[in-house]
DNA sequence: AATGAATGAGACTTCATTCAT
DNA sequence: TATGAATGAAGTCTCATTCAT
């Protein structure tokens, strides 16, 4: 249970020490010390709020799960609400990062599919980290310090997937009387809801099998010409 | 498990009303007391439930809020958990009443459509209802209590959708190449999923618009032949 | 768990009722329901007190365990104090009343010798009897309501082995060299003392083989000249 | 299980102390407020079970009795289980710490006799504590958290005094005649029920008339030879 | 920088007690 | 007479937060 501290500092560092002025030298390691622990504790929180939901996550249970003291995540996030909305934005730039990844090189309604794709290969992250997610964004409804963060995600993944569709609609992919913001907000909330049913039942839901099947409805729905699964 | 036991009030009393009013006021009086007390609390939990999210639930509000004492709601409900079920059940029979409601008379693809009408008109029923059933439906991941009480609406929403789907493919309304369990979870995950992309932002989110655009995907998607929106 | 309800009447009442005047009838039969009542709910009291000690007796408890109501209980003796000064002297009633049987026709060391087998002699009334009994006992340091009953306990006994010893010695069969008084109070919390280890440990105690090493140090210590045990 | 964990201060830091005397000074000082603190709140317990009872022992007012906060008995003893147990565990501690202060360099009879005269004399300590040593015995009928602490003071209790009795009976002290395991034991419920009756009643129990008559009747009862008291 | 000591608030839960029926 | 509805007071336990070291 909890992780292992890795508290050691490696001997490899005496060797830069060498190139660089020791107050420099410090720093540096002071801010890196300070950044891995920051990284350890949110991902630390992550598990929690995966667990426990958003209003199970502690400070102490932060810290002492990231291999530190009880202290330590107030002394470096103030407030159990600066945590939550520092785990809240790791999550969404990790999620980010990984979605731009598979974009490289899209286009057109090809680009569509493959952010709708992204989001089915999320759960490749774990189940953890996604199940965090959900709870992120439900819990904007009652903690002010998640609304903010979660207010913008959702106007990300709206012009996001807004402009993919209006875009795949000039290129002629897609039928052009759809309302795109409408059906983003659509295809948002049904990829956030069919993750939601995931994480509370992974065994019992089949994520390729909806994948093939939602993407064949999408296809049938959307496109002007039907799309080769 | 489930809520506190309320004395049935046989319909064979009012024979002998006549001939014992007293006694029968008595019971009358107190079992009325009791289920008015009762409903007001369930009421009010959904009410706190709705503004601050199932962790943000406890008796002594509930008990307050509904009018009465602190202790009232422990005193019934025993536990916080057994006032989260209670309500949860609460809340998911008044949906399902109002869902039979629309289908009378229905069948087929009309049956179908219907459904997703009622989950769309569910709003109409209150904001607040409908975010505490949000809340409920997430809170599952964490909340024993309310897992085995979602665990059952989900058994019996993806039995209803499926048998819908799967009466109105033998009808030839739908096209019989989709599995209907999967599009069953399909359907139901992203209906939950726009409802709660509407309760977190009731302004935001133009309902009216949606089910439109929403119909007439899945119309594009499921139907043998196009239906006329 | 608990004792069975036995609320009905039986039927041979109304043979008795043509006897007396109705009323007369009435009042008799109401007293013996609430002396049984009364009884029933001081044996209850005493299983808890057996059970969970004197503060984990409730009202509401030794009502229900009794076949009753909740509230019976607290309808009776109004409070807990009274309820647990009255299932004190019920209890030593039933003692006093098993020791004077004991003692009929002795006289002297042997009346000496019948008290303390009196005392050996409880347990065959139950465990639970002398567990309440003993937690009453120390109950008394806490809880004025017990505070009284006790002192009169203790005042009873140690008047009643005081005239034992006393008697003894005038009888020639004590040594007269003792302090009948202190003699009286060390038998006593003897006695006590075994009995409290009994009841905390009743398999590990062999009360019997105590029984015999007790009595030969009574009669080596106290008497003129030896008993054959 | 036990008392919460004190850092062991090693005895080595006095070495130490010259180089860095700030950083141990610190520490020092953390570890020993924390010690002061818990050993004013174990005292604090004490007073409030001798004066309530077992069950009337709060963690609140041990922290507020002790000078400090009301949560602070419950922060450091995490439940009230274990303050009891620990405060058990202190007293006998203490007891046994003042026994064997006396047993040295006794032997045979003569350490029989100032084992049973540790135990007169332990009232020294103070009636509060012998109060809460009584109250902790005869709770553990009751309190689990109890039951486990006081088995380990009845095993050592019979362990030491038949160790004691079976020495004295090789010396040829004590008779042979006797099963010393038994006698063990009634000696030793024979002195806490002394002691408890007189916590009970401290003004109207002559402890010094009951040691002499109590030493004399075990010295004609045990001893091979009499015993001049 | 990092630890953890200490506070105080709040939630759950359990009861004694009072009252209505 | 008997039931049980309702209140309000504690008590346990858990935390966010502040502060000393």
């Amino acid at each position: 249970m909890g992780a292992v501290p890795r508290k050691a500092i490696g001997a490899g560092e005496a060797v830069i020490a060498a190139a660089e002025p020791v107050a420099i030298r410090r720093r540096r390691t002071q801010a890196e010390r300070r950044a891995e622990a920051e990284s350890r504790m949110l991902s630390a929180a992550a598990e929690i709020v995966a667990e426990k939901g958003v209003d199970g996550l502690t400070l102490a249970e932060a810290g002492e799960r990231a291999g530190y003291s009880r202290g330590l995540a107030g002394h470096y996030f103030r407030s159990k609400d600066e945590l939550l909305a520092a785990m809240a934005e790791a999550i969404h730039d990790e999620f980010t990062q990984q979605r731009r990844e598979r974009l490289r090189g899209t286009s057109g309604l090809a680009r569509l599919v493959a952010t709708i794709d992204a989001s089915f290969a999320r759960p490749a992250v774990g189940l953890t980290k996604m199940r965090a997610y959900i709870a992120v964004l439900m819990g904007a409804a009652h903690k002010p310090a998640l609304a903010e963060a979660v207010a913008t995600f959702n106007r990300d993944s709206a012009t996001e997937f807004g402009r993919l569709i209006a875009s795949a609609i000039e290129a002629g992919e897609i039928r052009p009387d759809i309302d795109a913001r409408t059906q983003a907000l659509i295809l948002s909330a049904a990829l956030r809801g069919i993750m939601a049913q995931w994480v509370l039942d992974p065994e019992g839901v089949d994520l390729a099998g909806i994948r093939a099947e939602f993407l064949g409805l999408v296809s049938r729905s959307l496109a002007a010409t039907p799309i080769p699964t």
